[in-house]
DNA sequence: CTAGGGTTAG
């Protein structure tokens, strides 16, 4: 049917107008406008149609708006604007790009707009070349000034550059906001990955106290970067003083404390802020679910982890990882390799990080030919190369299964040179299985990765002890004097009513430090009596030997054991994390322990957890 | 029409 476009223009026009200002339900809807706006001679109107396009991206259909764009004859600068925009939130940076480059063959050069979208795009991209570039042409185009674009040039040096770039931009910004020092917030951050995160945090804090005006953005930033940089302590506290500032969480928030909660094993305050915030955004938020999962299993609590899983509407290949890695770490291997399953079901394909969980909890409960099927299948059948991370894991399921021949040319023939976790999987393995000579080659290995490392010299000069070589114990003792070592000390924690309690070995700093030792002292009678006796040969353990038996009886998890035992009521479950692996002994007085209190304790060292009840642990004594 | 923030594994 041939219809006059001139004379129903206005008509049209103001539908038009009236459709794109209230939205759209659907892409369809939006189709049938452009359709209109095509058949009423309008298609041509930048104004129009830089809203359909903006209603498009929303309607994460990239392809239909390049298409609404081809058709157009003549783009103004807001519609290269929205199309560079649009892509880069829809993470199509390369695509940004090249419609930047067409842009400027049209003959337009970016504005003060168009920067700031495609900084991001080139920060993503990690393109410090095309970086330095921008850089340039936003000082020819005099937008030196913009605290948009200088933002923008703050975040690509702090991800690609280096921070002494992105200082230097963003001390220049004349009129600071709290988005530009937020940004540089992130940029310490982004940096701490990479250098000592202590400082780092330091530095972001500075920044942080100094900022005349502070956001959720600012609040989050700060407390995801102490979760992430390995000061898990410090992202509560700070969790804590926004809360007490009338601050509601975000569900960025909520993820950094939930992490943070996650490496601590702080349950209580991880239930706590999960439920400052609604369980159907946990449910419809894939990151803030595996959050939470992630919470839940490293507390020791996977029913509920299992429970949120269960409740999640869209689940994403990190929700099933963290979800299998979860059930590894927690001994059940079954309903990982059951979840594995149900992920292909799922039409979902694995990743490294998928095997990585499988490894783990073959390794775990000692299944050897399980762990070789699933390495080999990696490249077999998923095309997918291991990394040194699964190498390590298969080394560590040989060596704890006692194939340390295996294990020891399994590091030899792998495309990549071993670092130390690999070598330390095999040293353990060693201990395990009590092989003084492999063990003595491989701390060799070790001493020449992390000359730093004080416990492989101890190792090395007790294995030199034990076989009488006693010259060489002694030279491994003067060179590591001699380089002035300090050990990395271990400690225990233990949470309660919200206050996380830190105990080192023979720590009498706690306030209850005295009913602690009584306690202590009382159990060690009880644990003599039931025929406890320490074990004191430690030839692959790293403890001094006039210490030994003293240290044993005071080790940080014991301590944290016997102020949990004095501190909650008498059917209360115990949970105690420790950052290093928990030891042989205290294994051994724990099961024991565990059955004298009749208590459930649980014992999340950094490799697994350990449920001991009525005398036994969960790991059948394999770990 | 603009800039800053997230999860598993390390």
């Amino acid at each position: 049917m041939y219809r006059q476009a001139f004379p129903m223009v206005p008509t049209v026009l103001k539908e038009i107008k009236a459709a794109l200002f209230q939205g759209f339900n659907s892409l369809n809807q939006l189709k049938h406008i452009h359709g209109r706006l095509l058949r009423s001679g309008l298609n041509q109107n930048n104004y129009l149609l830089n809203m359909l396009l903006i209603s498009t991206f929303k309607f994460s259909s990239p392809n239909y708006a390049e298409r609404i764009f081809y058709q157009t004859q003549a783009p103004n600068m807001f519609l290269w604007n929205t199309m560079i925009r649009g892509l880069v939130s829809k993470d199509r940076f390369d695509q940004a790009v090249e419609f930047f480059y067409s842009m400027r063959e049209e003959g337009f050069l970016p504005n003060n707009f168009t920067f700031p979208f495609l900084l991001k795009a080139c920060t993503r991209l990690l393109d410090m070349e095309l970086g330095s570039k921008l850089h340039t042409l936003v000082v020819k185009g005099g937008f030196d000034y913009d605290v948009f674009v200088k933002t923008g040039l703050v975040c690509l040096y702090a991800k690609c550059g280096g921070v002494k770039d992105a200082e230097k931009v963003f001390d220049d910004i004349p009129e600071k906001n709290v988005v530009s020092w937020t940004a540089i917030i992130s940029g310490y951050i982004e940096f701490g990955r990479f250098r000592e995160a202590i400082d780092i945090m330091e530095m972001a804090r500075a920044v942080f106290d100094e900022m005349p005006e502070k956001d959720i953005v600012s609040w989050s930033s700060m407390i995801q970067g102490y979760a992430a940089n390995g000061l898990p302590r410090d992202a509560l506290d700070l969790f804590y003083q926004m809360h007490r500032e009338n601050l509601r969480p975000d569900c960025y928030a909520m993820v950094g404390v939930l992490s943070a909660c996650a490496r601590l094993g702080a349950l209580d305050v991880g239930e706590w802020a999960s439920r400052l915030m609604g369980m159907n955004d946990f449910f419809s938020n894939p990151v803030m679910g595996t959050a939470l999962i992630d919470m839940y299993a490293k507390c020791g609590k996977i029913v509920s982890a299992w429970e949120v899983f269960l409740q999640m509407k869209k689940k994403d290949l990190v929700v099933w990882n963290a979800m299998m890695s979860g059930l590894s770490m927690g001994g059940h291997v079954g309903s990982a390799f059951s979840c594995f399953a149900a992920l292909e079901k799922n039409g979902l394909r694995p990743d490294g990080n998928t095997f990585l969980s499988l490894l783990c909890g073959c390794s775990h409960a000692g299944l050897v030919a399980e762990g070789r099927r699933y390495f080999y299948s990696m490249n077999s059948i998923y095309s997918i190369y291991p990394t040194i991370e699964h190498y390590g894991c298969m080394v560590d399921l040989l060596g704890r299964a006692g194939l340390l021949d295996e294990a020891h040319s399994l590091i030899q023939n792998m495309p990549m040179k071993a670092n130390t976790v690999v070598w330390g999987a095999l040293l353990s393995g060693c201990r395990l299985h009590r092989d003084t000579q492999l063990a003595e080659h491989v701390l060799k290995q070790l001493i020449e990765l992390e000359p730093w490392n004080s416990g492989n010299y101890v190792l090395l000069s007790n294995i030199y002890s034990a076989n009488k070589k006693w010259a060489d114990s002694e030279k491994i003792r003067a060179l590591m004097n001699g380089k002035g070592i300090q050990k990395v000390p271990a400690y225990s924690w233990i949470e309660l009513d919200g206050v996380v309690h830190e105990f080192l070995v023979g720590d009498t700093t706690h306030p209850m430090s005295d009913k602690i030792y009584a306690k202590l002292g009382e159990l060690d009678k009880k644990l003599r009596a039931a025929g406890y006796v320490p074990i004191t040969d430690f030839v692959l353990f790293d403890v001094e030997e006039e210490e030994k038996e003293y240290v044993l009886g005071y080790h940080s998890e014991k301590l944290a054991l016997a102020f949990g035992l004095i501190s909650t009521r008498p059917n209360d479950v115990i949970r105690i994390t420790k950052n290093l692996r928990v030891c042989g002994d205290c294994h051994m007085a724990f099961k024991l322990i565990s059955k004298i209190t009749g208590r459930e304790i649980i014992v999340r060292d950094t490799n697994r957890f350990h449920c001991f009840i009525d005398g036994s642990c969960s790991c059948n004594d394999y770990w």
